[in-house]
RNA sequence: GCCGGGGUGGCGAAAUGGUAAACGCAGUUGACUUAAAAUCAACCGCCUAAUAGGCUUGCGGGUUCGAGUCCCGCCCCCGGUACCA
């Protein structure tokens, strides 16, 4: 017997693989059901570190099985996300271009991806960065701004000044900049929206027919941030202005006793002839917007701050009662109306600030223990004719009268902002807008902003020498000379390209689309095989795009189809989030903690089977873990002990063998379908315990390497073609069946209980009867003890599984 | 604060309300070897008066014949989010 060497044995396989296209996916097999495995596409950063291997080589396990079953035909593709701050960095770090940059980092990492022994369908990869690609980025664009989707804006975004470039709300966290960590700041720009929050409800909605994590749920729908409630507005005393405010509790509207704008509220301008202390009010302000929004929040929680309106006072609608009229910091501009309708008795905020500054805290909701703030719900009181109503019905007739009047409505609002994809750098798709001077003077509110014409995409992005971004924010492309003329499509006159460039995130919302149908230039996707292949069956990837790239992709699918462009309205119709592996010290791996492992050292010691086995092995997939250097032997023993096993097959059949292999066909299968992939690992390990132990006949032992083919794809195959002499791949075999009969177990230990303590447990055959099985326990000299002088009051049976005597 | 997830041996972990710690790692002892590695075998949660018994799944209660698992109240860790009206 050779010894096994996986090195040479995988590339043998891979290479075999390859040349001979198994894997490559034909668009529809007859009889066979399409099923569509997506693990999110990685970003070309030059190198392949163990969470690739844990995000690509695991779900690998599950599509290697589903191929087995024989009924399916399993796309499993993969490309790169290949646009994006990093590649412009490293370019002018390393004095090349972004885009030689990317494509020497795409065919490195494609050579390292080929060493897992994965499935891909290598003929559908794709490039975001390959003008074939990003021509339906751009058409996609069109299409969105067809239906209205699009607009430009001029207004507060999140501005990183280290990457000198606008970032989605989505983008920032915790106050700073996702990619470079650099506090964002907020800054006056021009930039192009798509209209997401079009889609809210439906965002929320929909959530509910997906079978996906609870925690992706949960995080969505906090995200989007739906609260319902009413507009309210209240006339401003001597004025013919109002102030609108929104409010979840309008039942408790006879409770405001003062109301509040933001500092930064467009009215306040309006009112300022009748504000008295106009300078301690001017001075409040620009103290509050001097002040990033960080500092705000930080100083949350501290102390309320703000500033009487002296001189305004507004009449609550209902009450016609004439209340004060406040600026503070702790109401926001950016979020509802800008102004609230203060209620100190039942909102904690606004009872600090009401504490603090001496204003009247009323009750309008009985309050069980008569304590304020009081937040929960109950009876009306203190409120004129609403008296005694619930809060429930308060609202509804509280609402009805404000509409009557007109002095309200119903209202729900969101947290979702629309999501701002203009970008000042040059590493990203072109935004295929032209701005014509001529046609702007003729139509001022369209900007002069034209579409480009379908048939003149894509729009290449040109080669620039120098594509820093600039300090004051103007976008690199604004230099790129000839690139910028163009025509306009609409007068025909001169005019000029459109700068910005897109968000990354708009490259990834749609890719699931392409790999359908990659190389396609005259449809981002044929008809059919969208038909035939899509929602996505099972997507995996990592928790951290819980709110933006699947929220994304879910609004750019519902935007399709209202356009008609597809039948369905949800991308992907399960998901599954992957863990993190962490360094072998339990933190996140990084290089100056210098506890990075690297995949490609462990796959020259111990072979891709092993690393995919040992990512298997390690504990739950959604929960990832600490790497153990050690741990991995575990599994390298294990591949040499099958091997072995491949030398020394019995000649003849072995019944607990028979058995034991029926049983683990049957768990193998339940548990890959299951996607727990440590289990499957365990339940294979005992297995070749038992085979080594009482021997197992080549007929059995094929079976076994079956199971084991989408866990150790190189190994399996080596034994079944070079060891057992097979002509064709383990991997087009089906997957076995097992025999009930052949499973089901024949001794099971009978475990007897006095009071729900364990005291003996006997060996019997399955399907004992209650009353044998009390005999049983009856007769066991370690029960007598217990049973002795003592009466049995009650017996427990569970059939095959313990009998348990209660005694007094 | 709020929303999610989690807390089980030295470590990774397993367990439809039914023998907690399966399967591994690490460790100890032994066999083989001139020796080491590899391999194989045995042991491997804690306590004790030790052929046996008791205790043990973050803490405190509860439901149940029986709770790691269900319920109530806490503590701690991780992730997200935040004066969101």
């Amino acid at each position: 017997m050779k010894k096994y060497d996986p090195s040479k044995t995988e590339k043998k396989w891979q290479e075999a693989w390859k040349k001979a296209g198994i894997y490559n996916t034909p668009d529809q097999i007859e009889a066979k059901k399409n099923q569509y495995i997506l693990t999110e596409f990685p970003y070309p950063s030059g190198n392949l570190h163990i969470g690739h291997w844990y995000a690509f080589s695991i779900p690998d396990i599950y599509v290697r099985w589903l191929r087995m079953q024989g009924r399916y035909n399993v796309l499993y593709p993969i490309g790169f996300d290949a646009f994006g701050l990093p590649a412009e960095n490293a370019a002018i770090k390393y004095g090349k271009s972004p885009k030689a940059w990317t494509r020497s980092n795409v065919e490195y990492m494609t050579k390292q991806l080929e060493t897992m022994g994965a499935t891909f369908d290598w003929s559908r990869v794709i490039d975001t960065t390959d003008p074939k690609y990003y021509h339906w980025t751009q058409w996609l664009f069109l299409q969105l701004f067809k239906q209205g989707l699009v607009y430009r804006a001029k207004a507060l975004a999140n501005w990183c000044p280290s990457c000198k470039t606008i970032l989605a709300n989505e983008q920032v966290i915790q106050g700073h900049c996702d990619r470079c960590n650099t506090e964002v700041v907020q800054k006056e720009v021009e930039q192009w929206m798509f209209k997401i929050t079009d889609f809210a409800d439906d965002l929320i909605d929909e959530l509910e027919y997906l079978d996906w994590p609870k925690p992706t749920k949960t995080a969505q729908e906090n995200w989007i941030g739906r609260s319902r409630g009413a507009k309210i507005k209240f006339k401003v005393k001597d004025t013919d202005k109002e102030i609108e405010v929104f409010t979840t509790r309008p039942e408790t509207i006879f409770g405001a006793t003062y109301l509040v704008v933001a500092p930064e509220h467009r009215l306040l301008k309006q009112l300022e002839s009748k504000i008295e202390n106009k300078a301690e009010v001017q001075e409040y302000i620009d103290k509050t917007l001097a002040k990033t929004e960080r500092d705000r929040i930080s100083e949350a929680g501290v102390e309320k701050t703000g500033v009487r309106l002296e001189g305004l006072k507004v009449v609550n609608p209902l009450s016609n009662k004439e209340i004060p009229v406040w600026i503070a910091d702790y109401v926001l501009g950016s979020y509802g109306t800008g102004a609230i309708m203060a209620v100190p008795g039942h909102d904690e905020r606004d009872f600090e600030f009401a504490t603090k500054f001496k204003l009247e805290i009323k009750s309008v909701i009985k309050s069980p223990t008569g304590e304020l703030p009081y937040l929960g719900g109950g009876e009306l009181e203190n409120s004129g004719p609403y008296n005694d109503l619930s809060a429930g019905e308060a609202i509804s007739e509280i609402i009805k009268i404000l509409e009557k009047n007109n002095q309200g409505r119903a209202t729900t609002i969101y947290r979702l902002r629309d999501w701002s994809i203009s970008r000042q750098r040059y590493w990203g798709v072109p935004i295929p807008m032209v701005r014509c001077e001529a046609c702007a003077r003729l139509d001022p509110s369209g900007q002069g902003y034209q579409p480009i014409d379908e048939e003149n995409l894509p729009v290449e992005l040109p080669d620039l020498e120098d594509f820093k971004p600039s300090d004051d924010g103007q976008p690199p492309l604004a230099r790129a000379g000839d690139w910028l003329k163009v025509k306009c499509p609409k007068c025909g006159g001169t005019a000029e390209r459109e700068t910005d460039t897109m968000d990354t995130f708009v490259d990834s919302s749609w890719y699931f689309l392409r790999y359908l149908d990659p190389q396609n230039d005259q449809r981002f996707a044929e008809e059919n095989r969208i038909k035939n292949w899509l929602p996505v069956d099972l997507y995996i990837g990592g928790a951290e795009h819980n709110t933006m790239h699947l929220l994304y992709s879910r609004f750019i699918t519902k935007a399709l189809q209202t356009a008609g462009l597809l039948s369905f309205s949800e991308p992907f119709t399960r998901r599954l989030n992957h863990g993190i592996i962490l360094g072998p010290d339990n933190q996140k791996m990084s290089k100056s903690r210098g506890n990075v492992i690297d995949p490609d050292e462990v796959v020259i010691e111990h072979g891709a089977d092993a690393v995919r086995m040992f990512l298997a092995f390690m504990g739950p997939y959604a929960q990832g873990g600490p790497w153990s250097k050690t741990g991995i032997n575990g599994i390298s023993r294990f591949i040499k002990r099958v091997w072995t096993l491949a030398h020394t097959l019995s000649s003849q059949t072995n019944p607990v063998s028979l058995q034991t292999l029926h049983q683990t066909i049957r768990a193998v299968g339940e548990d890959i379908g299951e996607l727990a992939f440590n289990t499957v690992v365990s339940e294979l390990m005992k297995a070749l315990n038992v085979f080594e132990e009482q021997g197992v006949a080549q007929s059995e032992f094929e079976k076994y390497l079956k199971l084991l083919a989408p866990l150790a794809p190189h190994l399996t195959e080596e034994i079944w073609q070079t060891v057992l002499g097979h002509k064709n791949s383990i991997h087009l075999e089906n997957w076995p069946d097992y025999d009930p009969d052949i499973a089901k177990v024949n001794s099971i230990r009978l475990i007897l209980q006095v009071n729900g303590r364990v005291r003996d447990s006997i060996p019997v055959a399955p399907g004992v009867s209650q009353i044998e099985a009390e005999r049983i326990a009856q007769e066991s000299e370690k029960l007598s003890p217990y049973l002795k002088d003592k009466k049995i009051i009650r017996v427990i049976f569970v059939p095959d599984k313990l009998i348990n005597l209660v005694v007094g």
